[in-house]
DNA sequence: TGCCGTCTTGATACTTTGTCTCACTGAGAC
DNA sequence: GTCTCAGTGAGACAAAGTATCAAGACGGCA
């Protein structure tokens, strides 16, 4: 089953409609390598207005095919998801993204509530860094 | 010492102008009890420029005077800080923002960073939930 | 087939949060 | 006095959305 297709079930199974805008915004999206911008997918994907455009990806966001990730100077990127709960590791140089597996979090956060008297519900972690390649293209420059 | 003297002697120990725009914000700030939107500030704050006021909340921002918070929906929040590197648990009931004293991450992090190969330079953590005022006054209402 | 309610769309205006530019000002150095 | 330079404010601009609203498409039902 190709994405597109697995898409547009999760859609239909929420009861939304597979519509030719929706579907447009949905193949400029998988057609992304890497991350992009809202504007860089705006402009690329001609087969849906303004609106519908940030309304469809908003959509995804919510049904976590798409997930938001944010840069060290907090402009948003977007990103095609495949999974559930995860993180990004954000290489500051080439602007890479990596998925992190595991929560780093998750235990942590156990203590932080037992502390704090809080009822965690939900979190915010992305981390900044150089990524592997970044790092081994400097010692070799250097 | 006053907090207002004492952010402006940092501000001049680091070769900045103690200007009466400055004073302004800085003392429009300090006047928030809790977190507040640049808009809040700007329309409280008369006696500086809309530019000179974002100019003066980044410089602040960059001393660690004052620190930005995500809310759940992404908008930001400013808060005045008394700290160095720490972050933030979000009330998403009643918006109050809790520092956190440890950083609750920096032991993942190393784990993190030797799993990837990435050197992590920073990172970004916020957490949401209900704070232990809104979880008692549910209760009470249940 | 026609009708009705609902979902979806696109154009457009608006909002928020900043940043950029540029002419001007004021303070300190010489 | 004048030169330099940090700082200022007005206003334009930009990014990233959101809100509104009339119009169209679609599905169900009689």
């Amino acid at each position: 089953m190709s994405d597109l297709e697995d898409i547009t079930l999760k859609l239909e199974a929420r009861g939304y409609r597979i519509t030719p805008s929706r579907r447009a915004v949905i193949a400029a999206i998988l057609q992304q390598q890497k991350q992009f911008t809202a504007d860089d997918l705006a402009t690329r994907c001609r087969g849906a207005g303004r609106a519908t455009f940030f309304r469809t990806l908003r959509l995804l966001t919510d049904l976590g095919v798409v997930c938001r990730v944010l840069m060290e100077d907090g402009s948003p990127r977007y990103l095609v998801s495949r999974r559930g709960h995860h993180h990004h590791l954000v290489c500051t140089e080439c602007g890479a993204v990596q998925d992190l597996d595991q929560c780093a979090v998750a235990g942590a956060l156990r203590e932080v509530a037992d502390a704090s008297g809080y009822e965690i519900e939900g979190h915010w972690l992305e981390l900044y860094g150089r990524c592997a390649s970044c790092r081994s293209r400097v010692k070799i420059a250097v």
